[in-house]
DNA sequence: AAAAATTATGCAATCGATTGCATTGTGCCA
DNA sequence: TGGCACAATGCAATCGATTGCATAATTTTT
């Protein structure tokens, strides 16, 4: 059982050598058409398999992609890790997976770790705790190409995938004051991460367009017990109490809801609510809740096409590319005074 | 940036062989303590970094694991991988993820690269397509260990890791009957799989401990759509009609309850639903449904604990071990006729 | 027909760590 | 003091594929 066989035992067997069955099996263009095919035929017929350890070791690298993420068990994270292996796949990459759980020091650790494993390239979202891009630029300079996606550090030259966070916050704002709203409160979150910075500024940007729009913003609140902590804070005085939430995530539009139904508040009548993310849950509670979302599974898989480009490219200098998902406003029953919208009802943000 | 140490370099650093430096980083009993103690100093000293990949050519295997699921973007399954994840970094393992995505030829295909990856062992939850061990057989002859979880071929020689999903049915169906339940349907699943056959028989052999309870069984419905049919069908006769159903997921849960809104049928009073898996919405959907909890991030912990063990055990045989994770039953709203019950309900299952 | 160019293949080193066997050195015992 | 055990280290092969350079075989050029 599995007695493995190697380029040099076809060689022996074929009156060659290694190398040449090497070449003729990497389609070297100085190899004979004719040689070529005998060492295919053979190597069919006796079940010929490369180890890719030898060729990675000779070469420096093989076919292995990392990826670090915050945590896994994420909807929006899990779709991204699903779209960026069916990419992989496709190309023939193997994909390891890393979280970093929040914490800078393991996203350094697993930086390492795949660094060792000679990964051929990574990908990376950083963790709530990143304030700086150091270690990133550590493993650029060691080589390996770095691909960044959703949560980024800008400053970085690589290759970005992330939302259009801004338009889509300044979109889903406009969307709750042509609904009627005047007195709006933003949930966002930490603002040295991009994407709650975006959010935060295209909801600004969308009340500066309008007249008199009282407004106030709470951070980080991007959490259930954050996002009802802080609802609940609001809704105790007549002064604070807005008509209008944007919150950052959906679970903390989630723990905006619990609180509004804990004080008496009701939705949409009184208050109109919008997150961030597209959770499943956001269609299937009652009333639903609008949300965005972020096409986690294209932004998987665009990041893997753009690292494997990167990876494959004869140039040794690509030039950064920022990618932009849209995504999209799926209006549900939360931000909806008039009527309850049909099913199926995502709205491509503005282009 | 990035000129790699190796046990080359220090050697002639310190006028030593590679070997004597290799043995001394490994601890080997055969150098004295103070060598070792000089060539770890110097290795840390000079940023020395091993290269796995060249271990892992000339030992066969190395520090990687593979594991291979129906779908990432599950609830259940990331929060199994999280907890694999976990388990492996802490001993020193990588992770590789392949999705099946239901299919047989993706999960062949899926092993075929995970074992010419030279991956030192492998997780998998087959496909629901897959009817048949071979292929998982080939892997072990190639002497791979190899372990099981939750959809698993029974009678493979391997470790393998499961939920009482017997138990848990039969727990759940005396928890409806106990509810005041006399006609029951369980949604059930294709019964090659493992899983579903136990969650019937559990179904099954509840009801043949009371007297006078109706019930039927419809399958396959594991989808919200195949649920809210079934459900939908059952409704239209008063014959037909249950006053409980165990669904063996919780998106047919998810379906039938719509389909019940839908019929008029109100939930709890007329009918009770419990649900599968305790996937996030069901406590946040109204009613909330009752599921049972999988302990996912247990069974991935385990999972990979398991792996490893069976990796670095000396004996070259291991005593398959079958681990059964137990489940436990969350009670909502959707199973109680006399109240809502407080939060914090996960009720464990008969041990 | 000899020189040059082209084509197809072989040789041998290399990637970095591991490991069985050989060798050297030290201490112990009779 | 010779012989022996044992401890510590070195030697060299190995894992499997890749690749620059050399070489042999064939064709083209002048």
């Amino acid at each position: 059982m599995g007695k493995k066989v190697t380029i040099h035992d076809i060689a022996r067997m074929l009156n060659l050598t290694a190398s040449t069955v090497s070449r003729a099996l990497n389609n070297h263009p100085k190899i004979s058409e004719s040689t070529k095919e005998l060492v295919r035929k053979k190597a069919e017929e006796v079940g010929y398999k490369p180890n890719p350890i030898a060729a990675t070791l000779r070469t420096g690298r093989g076919k292995t992609l990392g990826m670090i993420v915050p945590r896994i068990n994420r909807d929006f994270i899990s779709n991204v890790i699903a779209g960026a292996e069916q990419e992989c796949r496709q190309r023939g990459y193997s994909l390891i997976i890393c979280q970093s759980e929040e914490e800078v020091e393991r996203e350094q650790e697993a930086l390492r770790t795949l660094v060792q494993s000679r990964v051929s390239g990574i990908m990376i979202s950083i963790s709530a705790q990143t304030n700086t891009g150091k270690h990133l630029e550590a493993v650029i300079n060691e080589g390996i190409p770095l691909v960044q996606f959703d949560r980024i550090r800008p400053e970085l030259a690589t290759h970005c995938i992330v939302n259009d966070n801004y338009q889509a916050a300044y979109y889903a704002t406009t969307h709750l004051i042509s609904q009627g709203c005047t007195h709006l409160v933003h949930f966002g979150g930490p603002s040295y991460i991009n994407i709650y910075a975006e959010r935060r500024q295209g909801f600004l940007d969308a009340i500066a367009q309008h007249e008199g729009i009282k407004y106030s913003i709470t951070e980080p609140a991007i959490t259930r017990e954050k996002g009802e902590a802080a609802a609940w804070q609001l809704f105790q005085t007549k002064e604070s109490c807005p008509d209008g939430i944007l919150a950052a995530s959906d679970y903390s539009a989630l723990g905006a809801m619990l609180a509004a139904k804990k004080a008496g508040i009701s939705i949409p009548q009184q208050l109109l609510i919008v997150g961030f993310a597209n959770e499943p849950f956001t269609e299937l509670i009652s009333p639903s809740i609008s949300s965005i979302d972020q096409c986690a599974h294209e932004m998987g898989k665009t990041a893997a096409r753009l690292l494997i480009d990167t990876i494959e490219s004869p140039r040794k200098f690509v030039e950064p590319e920022k990618v932009i998902i849209k995504s999209k406003l799926h209006v549900r029953e939360s931000s909806t005074r008039q009527h309850v919208p049909s099913e199926n009802n995502a709205v491509p943000g503005p282009s």
